[in-house]
DNA sequence: CTTGACCTTCCAGTAAGTGGAAGCCCTATA
DNA sequence: TATAGGGCTTCCACTTACTGGAAGGTCAAG
């Protein structure tokens, strides 16, 4: 299989599966041509790749599983604890994100939006909300 | 100021600093020795820009929120504005993190997690269960 | 005079690709 | 048979927002 048929197939940009190679993630034959040539076994491990990366998983996370993938003694405890730390991750970054969201929803409620330059945001973002005496304790000079 | 007092002053570490500067946030003049010399507003900018990077703007929006900072006359409009599809990005990202959590909370509590290969999570990433003729449709060859 | 803390610049690397240029290869058509 | 097109190749640069490190100049204290 040339690689915009595998490109198509798997869903991955030919530029994606090229770079997939780069790293190690495959190793396609070669046609006499120079013309990659892909096995079905490759096609279904970008397939398998295309979908661990939508789930999110980082290439090294990528490259262990596909390991654990063609690994037919592999242990499902392996898998999951790779699964679940990625998990926890996600977790995590959606509690900061909400965090974030917050905060940021309340400064765009409290702001106009009008044409005057009064704005909570700026206010935030200068710490002029903040007393001077935290800002610069006193005694500081530059 | 020397740039390690301003960036304890303002928690930013001093390579960000020169980073900043690389790119045209500030503008610290140069004392005979070579070494920079930052005014009071030199790190109030820096502070801000501290703030506004912890709240996940981009530097390029930074950059025009730095550009309202400085002007008397700007329009607490264009400060929302810029606030508000921040917001609105943010919020995207978290309902599509919150989507995988729940795929892979799904697939991390059906997987055993034991000794042996058995595992819903690889058989969702080798699409093991959709019907083959969804993976391979009747007569692909290859 | 030396030591150590600061400061300087420049280069490289991060994650995971993406865009583009220059140049083969292959097939179909005029 | 010449040529046009599409597909393939490699290589380089760019993206975000820094971070690490090397090599070397500067400054104040002892």
């Amino acid at each position: 299989m040339n690689i915009g048929n595998v490109s198509e197939k798997s869903g991955l940009p030919a530029k994606t599966i090229r770079y997939y190679e780069d790293i190690g993630l495959v190793q396609p034959s070669r046609r006499e041509n120079g013309y990659r040539d892909f096995a079905v076994q490759d096609l279904h491990k970008l397939a398998f790749l295309g979908r661990a990366r939508s789930l999110g998983f980082s290439i090294e996370e990528c490259r262990t599983l596909l390991s654990l993938y063609e690994d037919r003694e592999r242990s499902s405890a392996d898998v999951k604890a790779i699964a679940q730390s990625h998990l926890a991750r996600v977790d995590q970054k959606i509690e900061e994100l909400q965090a974030l969201s917050a905060t940021l929803r309340n400064l765009v409620v409290r702001c106009h939006g009008d044409d005057r330059p009064d704005c909570p945001i700026m206010d935030d973002l200068t710490g002029s909300d903040l007393a001077e005496t935290q800002k610069y304790p006193a005694g500081t000079t530059y």
